[in-house]
DNA sequence: AATGAAAACAACCGCATGTAG
DNA sequence: CCTACATGCGGTTGTTTTCAT
């Protein structure tokens, strides 16, 4: 057979329809297999890594290419993430017409808009609107949070009505925000619009004794000032959850990227900057 | 219509594992 | 067993497309 190129050359970047054909041929008389026989016998100037991941992700049969994650493709990525962690393959084998590459793409671009959405919600409304200027996780300026009131949160007993989540994972900001779950109370549909205008997310300094690490617990996060299924049985006789599309959220352990992206990407609509007190 | 930001997509790299010789 | 090679996986980066202003 005779070679078609120099054979110390490799080519990278995108594939050209007659590459493609060629992979294609070589499976149809090879098998899904042998791949560095392509560029051995001179048919490819790609490595077998690169015929493989081409035909894995973009030339095999009954591939979804070019269409969305519908909602059920989403909540089953959602559920298997929380149960086995980043195993993209494994948790493609769940999804037919999907690959390891469309799953990771998937949950790569939702956490970036989890993560900015965090970070907007930890940064004033001007900041977020400079043109230019994207907010960049774990820069919050310390003199931009207000004085704030880590004793308060711990001695005060109402603290249990507060649903909060920890912006340490967007970069160690010592920044977290609360909402005060009563002002969500019981939204109902033709009010949920009013009723989530009004919350007021108050951002506080991470309590003294909290050391942020890779691993935590939520419960971590509020003991030991509070119970938290004290915390959570409140949270679900003020406030219906429902609407986010959640059974519960998650109270296990788990690491800091864990714990948001138990939640739905949109669940962030519902929210909307409040300014704060001094800002009034 | 132009522009910048965000989202989606494609492909590479390094590393781990399996396997044949 | 040891080694070399093939394969598979997950992380990352670069490019293209879509969306919003």
């Amino acid at each position: 057979m005779e070679k078609q190129f120099d054979e110390t050359y490799i080519k990278k970047g995108p594939w050209s329809a007659e590459e493609d054909e060629v992979l294609i041929n070589h499976v149809k008389k090879h098998g899904s297999r042998d791949w560095s026989s392509l560029r051995s016998n001179g048919l490819l100037p790609r490595t077998g890594k690169s015929c493989r991941l081409r035909w894995v992700n973009k030339l095999r049969p009954n591939l979804k290419g070019g269409c969305r994650f519908s909602a059920e493709e989403e909540r089953v990525v959602i559920e298997l993430q929380a149960a086995l962690g980043n195993k993209w393959a494994k948790i493609a084998k769940h999804l037919p017409g999907r690959t390891d590459n469309d799953v990771k793409n998937y949950w790569s671009s939702r956490r970036k808009k989890l993560e900015r959405m965090l970070q907007q919600r930890s940064s004033p409304p001007n900041t977020q609107k400079a043109k230019g200027k994207t907010p960049v996780a774990g820069q919050v300026p310390v003199e931009e949070v207000p004085a704030c009131s880590s004793n308060q949160f711990v001695e005060d007993p109402s603290c249990c009505k507060y649903f909060s989540y920890p912006a340490s994972f967007v970069g160690n900001t010592e920044v977290f925000n609360l909402v005060n779950l009563p002002d969500l109370a019981k939204p109902s549909s033709e009010n949920l619009e009013k009723d989530l205008s009004a919350v007021e997310a108050t951002p506080l300094q991470m309590l003294p004794s909290f050391e942020p690490s890779s691993e935590y617990t939520f419960d971590q996060f509020l003991e030991p000032q509070v119970n938290l299924s004290a915390c959570r049985d409140l949270a679900a006789e003020h406030f219906d959850l429902s609407f986010l599309g959640l059974d519960g959220y998650n109270t296990q352990s788990t690491d800091a990227n864990g714990f948001f992206e138990n939640f739905p990407t949109d669940m962030f609509d519902y929210f909307q900057y409040s300014p704060r007190s001094s800002e009034q």
